[in-house]
DNA sequence: CGACTTTGACCAGCGC
DNA sequence: GCGCTGGTCAAAGTCG
């Protein structure tokens, strides 16, 4: 089918880099405060109308981001539940977000169709299956894909990603990679295409919601949060000293 | 030596 | 029921 629930619109701004970092910026919690999660999450520097509930929090990754820059994702308290931003009201939902990434959220499970991308994903309701049905249950979970111009397939989007296939896709130039994220705990899985129609694009699907915090995120950012904390406490002294 | 990638095989869902 | 297809497994290979 040409209308994969996924295929999104592609934004076309060549460098994702610079969105993500614009998507960086404004999350920065009230440090020492109480945590914000929704607001948190929001990018306001988007324009408003433009944020997609999964788009705001999930922070496309950026890139091979340098480590100073590795901010892709606003820091997720151990259990956000991404499943329940990711979802807009209609259970699925496509945006273009102004900053380079075009991004689609879905639920799979119910034949949520949700294989990135491609134009001929006429069966990718069996995203569901898992497997060849080896192992585990089919589970319910979010998706969520956006569109990337990069030249890199692989995003560093700060988790550890183990890749455990690849395979070639009909009608696609390009093989469909695997990934599943290493952290023990955690179940996630994206899948990594290029689009065949403009191959300077890439398609990242994630499966499932992260149930840890992004590692890279909290090494780049505890120096700055330490700092941050100190100024607040000493800011809260001084208020009571006056 | 552990972690990761590669790659062929296997399995199950879907359409005809 | 059969063939096609996508998703995963797992052994072998590679890398640091």
């Amino acid at each position: 089918m040409e209308n994969s629930p996924l295929h999104g619109g592609i934004c076309q701004q060549p460098n994702t880099q610079l969105a993500t970092a614009s998507c960086l910026l404004a999350p920065l919690p009230p440090v020492v405060a109480e945590p914000q999660p929704e607001q948190q999450h929001a990018c306001t520097d988007a324009p408003p109308t433009s944020v997609a509930p999964g788009a705001a929090m999930s922070c496309p990754p950026p890139t091979s981001v340098a480590p100073g820059a590795a901010m892709s994702c606003p820091p997720p308290p151990a259990a956000v539940d991404w499943a329940s931003l990711l979802l807009p009201p209609s259970t699925s939902g496509a945006s273009e977000v102004d900053s380079g990434v075009s991004v689609v959220t879905t639920v799979a499970g119910s034949r949520a169709g949700a294989t990135a991308g491609e134009g001929d994903n006429s069966k990718a309701g069996k995203a569901g299956k898992q497997g060849g049905g080896r192992g585990k249950n089919k589970v319910s979970r979010p998706r969520f894909a956006f569109q990337t111009r990069s030249e890199n397939d692989i995003l560093d989007d700060g988790y550890r990603w183990r890749k455990y296939g690849q395979k070639a896709v009909k009608n696609t130039a390009f093989p469909r990679s695997y990934y599943r994220c290493t952290h023990h705990t955690c179940d996630v899985k994206k899948q990594v295409q290029r689009l065949a129609k403009d191959t300077s694009i890439v398609v990242t699907t994630y499966e499932g919601v992260h149930n840890h915090p992004c590692e890279k995120l909290m090494e780049a950012l505890s120096p700055i949060l330490k700092q941050l904390q100190l100024l607040s406490q000493l800011q809260s002294c001084t208020n009571q000293l006056l």
